[in-house]
DNA sequence: TCATCTTGCCAAAACGGTTTTCACACCGGT
DNA sequence: ACCGGTGTGAAAACCGTTTTGGCAAGATGA
């Protein structure tokens, strides 16, 4: 059932229906009444490809994630963000495309997606220092919105981030004031934008107390359960230990306790860690009572304040560059305490 | 730049124009090099909104993912699935759609994406014993495979799923061989299809020896760390505790592995855990050497097959049903061992 | 009373491609 | 000279909507 179809049906012109349909002023109310109920016992749905062509909008927004080819690791985070997002888009009658593309094929990806039409509008996930990706999409004029920030892009632009490099100020704050000197960062790739900003907040409560970081407790790897291992391995094996660690996610945190329970040591009481929880549906940090001491924020969340913005740039796209930063909470678990007496 | 100005740059017709450069033998193969040529020159894309209403398909193919209302848990496996599939699709110039829907909302949802011609093709995630959406699908006329499979549906449907029931009843075998009499099995929820299916794996491998099942030691939640603790947690304060554990997914094991250090016994050598692996790429079971023992199969293959399978079903939408078993492999990890003797 | 607005509707033209139909030139064979 | 096939390209129809530009009838105002 189409247009034409239930216009003849109702005796009326394709326009006049159209119109009913979409609330336009200019037709009577009472065929108004008579259209809608037409068209809902004929099950009448107009077809999307018709209205895009006519409108000249996707309607859809697109996420690119990129997948490093090396590793091929997708990140973790990314299922529980596009679940917040994903109900913005179908609140709003958005569909959600996703590419997986190859590292090196994400710009023309951008510049395909935008000149075939496909896309009002993107979220670019992962952001790098220095994201070439913002130039290229400032430059094809395509609206976007940026979970996380670049560091070094001179352009201002559409973000939702979380305060990394405050969350791991706090963290480290916390440590030391447990008494905590020898503090080992797990953190994510460094070449992330977030990372980076959280070793920041890491090795500036440092400084704050006079402190000098220690590279010897300072890893950067990608976020998984084994690298967390591995990283506790290095720095509990060393001369003199770490009595801590700050760990970039919940996988590596886990990792960690691996790497302490495996030495016959308990966390919490020879060992604090905490990390930082993305609050995962799928990897909850305990339920009651937290199983890890941590600095959470919802990237769920984040995601759907990332498509709300989105929707709202591709409305007014002329409307200056808007910004979100989110304070992550420090939430109190089982994993931290006094650092051990010497 | 669109089909109509390329045409008239190269003083051709549009139609001309088309036929070249979508390859159809009635041009003369210069007239095809200009055109294609100029095409790239001027950097034309046709515009995917257009050939879509021209062609009535919809070149995209639709991922709804349920999402528990109550639970709201994301299937971490989700992800690698999508990576696989994704891969595929891009391959193939379809576009990748996402719909994550409130589980009642599921069958409307695919009402709407075939009847508005947003899809043309759905990947049916999560599969129930008996689920309604097959039969819907069906009547619906929206081809359609299954990742994984629906007991109690007497129709013939497209599916990709692994051996789950083999998979659950080699690893049981694997045990009792070890000599373990009381193996706790640590299962997902049992309404899902997949989970039956290890369940009566893992009973048939116990009749078979003449064992009796017994219930103290089995339980079926959402597959996270926290319910995997609590099944061990339960399993092992029993007065004749469970000496093994069967788990459906990697991040139960963990949650196993932390209540068994938790009480300072030694996984592998006082307790022994086999997991299925899914085999994601953030949830890696070790390196080198796994840590697990465990029954893998990679869920992003099954990804790529099911994605391929679709693409042939919507070219040939008359061919009869096709179905894929994935065998799991099992492998050796240092989890497992000799059941303690009394 | 006549010009001017509203109201409610319609026909036709977009939107940007594909597909079908048709015209024409050229060629070889009779 | 006629005919049929073939290679090449143009014109037109079509996909299913929205949008633009009328237009008749009735209401309003001077």
């Amino acid at each position: 059932m189409n247009l034409k179809e239930l216009a003849a049906k109702l005796g009326l012109s394709p326009t006049t229906v159209s119109r009913a349909l979409n609330g336009y002023p200019e037709v009577n109310e009472a065929t108004r009444e008579r259209v809608v109920s037409a068209a809902r016992r004929h099950n009448y749905r107009p077809n999307a490809r018709a209205i895009r062509l006519a409108t000249g909008r996707a309607l859809a927004v697109g996420h690119v994630i990129p997948l490093d080819t090396r590793s091929e690791i997708m990140n973790p985070i990314f299922s529980d963000f596009i679940a917040g997002s994903g109900e913005v888009y179908s609140r709003n009658g958005f569909d959600m495309l996703l590419s997986i593309v190859p590292d090196e094929l994400e710009e023309s990806t951008y510049r395909d997606l935008m000149s075939r039409g496909t896309v009002d509008g993107v979220i670019v996930h992962a952001p790098k220092t220095n994201d070439p990706r913002i130039r290229t999409l400032k430059d094809l004029g395509l609206p976007f919105v940026v979970h996380g920030r670049s560091t070094g892009a001179d352009l201002d632009y559409n973000w939702v981030d979380v305060n990394n490099r405050r969350a791991f100020q706090r963290a480290t704050e916390f440590l030391l004031d447990l008494g905590h000197r020898r503090i080992a960062l797990v953190n994510g790739l460094e070449v992330m934008d977030f990372a980076v900003r959280r070793r920041i907040g890491h090795t500036d409560a440092l400084h704050a107390r006079g402190l000098e970081p220690e590279l010897r407790l300072m890893s950067s790897t990608e976020m998984t359960e084994v690298n967390g291992w591995r990283a506790a391995e290095a720095a509990l094996s060393q001369p003199e230990p770490a009595t801590a660690f700050l760990c970039a996610s919940m996988l590596q945190g886990m990792g960690v306790r691996r790497s302490i329970e495996g030495r016959g040591l308990k966390m919490g009481r020879d060992i604090s860690v905490i990390i930082f929880d993305d609050d995962l549906s799928y990897l909850r940090n305990g339920e009651d009572v937290p199983i890890f001491t941590a600095t959470r924020s919802s990237v769920k969340e984040a995601g759907k304040l990332a498509a709300e913005m989105l929707l709202a740039v591709i409305n007014q796209p002329e409307s200056p560059p808007q910004h979100r930063l989110l304070e992550a909470e420090l939430i109190l678990g089982q994993s931290t305490g006094p650092a051990p007496a010497f």
